[in-house]
DNA sequence: GTGGTCTAGACCACT
DNA sequence: GTGGTCTAGACCACT
């Protein structure tokens, strides 16, 4: 189901926060659908389990996924709304900044450089 | 000695702060220099007092130029310093939100492609 | 609403912007509340709307509301805290200031005169 | 000559720079007379000798006095200016801070209630 | 002369 | 309808 990366250099909770938000504005984690336990998901992928529950736990404090102790985690009803959301606000800041920039006498060319080189 | 387009939709005072910026950042006008006075430029330029007004007020606000009514206004000691300070925070901000659309699974290319179409 | 004197020597904007501030700290105007119209405003209080709309500017700018266009005004979730931390450190710089102007030599009875008769 | 107070809360070094002001400003110390010298001055006053090098520093740094290795220290010639102009200076941000405060709904009782307990 | 405030009113893009 | 920008021009206090 997911598919990690240990060398790359986006830590590894980023990237599982990333993918199952990926799979939530897919469609394929449904509002209610049950996520893999801590402990499976950690022996599936061979991740320490800290760091899967840094992702889930971010995952919980942003209101995409919730805990149901001795059951499991489950996507919330508000999961989509909140990813999407999410998405807009930070390209909106993008297009804030970009534009800031280019009143600073930045030009496109430089920023796009700059952002290649990230 | 400023460029002003009233056609652009970039709007006339923030094209005049950005030129006063520029100035300030390449050496010619340096601390303690006079610029034109609000009722002078609104002439020379054939644009409103009050937008010229209007940029001088942010200037001023930002610390880059000082008013002192009656007598003109002039270029700050430390101008140069808070121009370069907010262009490099500004920078900062852009690598930090690039990063987060990143691990949000929006890739380099839709961001450069959104940048290119403001 | 708002009690505005076109004949203080207090310019009219400072004095709609001390209201809003007011309002918020006192609960009045919470997070997310619409502000009126910058039209509806200027109809109601007799004002020009160039000058709520210079109002509004600057406390968009503080990030006490933000403005939608074709939407309108309304108060941010951290308007309080903004309002707040700004008369603290006023009021820090105050007290600086006053020691500094003490080891000048300047004695608290002549600060105070001075206050007196701003 | 000087006349300091190690127990006040005031630190030794700011009264010091307070008192050679204050003789600059009443013509008791004109350009280019000499002071006393560190070693002198911190055995007439039993001062350790790093505080009085302390406050020279900081006069020198201000331009209030210079010091010639091997003579000793002397008023500028722009001592007196210097030191008048601070002290507007300082006047000049009290009334703004104040103006701020007034604006920002704090009462000038409050103010000089704050300020009179410092 | 200078900057600062304000009125009166137009036009724009956007919801 | 909404906010944002701009023109045209008056009046103020201050240097």
């Amino acid at each position: 189901m997911f598919n990690l990366d240990v060398l790359s250099r986006t830590p590894v909770y980023e990237q599982l926060i990333s993918q199952v938000e990926e799979f939530v504005l897919r469609g394929l984690l449904p509002a209610s659908s049950q996520i893999p336990s801590v402990r499976s998901l950690s022996a599936t992928l061979s991740i320490n389990p800290n760091t899967i529950q840094k992702a889930y736990s971010e995952l919980d404090r942003r209101g995409i996924i919730y805990s149901v102790p001795g059951r499991g985690c489950f996507i919330s009803d508000t999961a989509n709304d909140i990813i999407s959301a999410s998405r807009r606000t930070k390209l909106d800041e993008l297009d804030t900044l970009i534009s800031q920039l280019l009143i600073a006498g930045i030009t496109k060319d430089e920023i796009i450089e700059r952002i290649k080189n990230i």
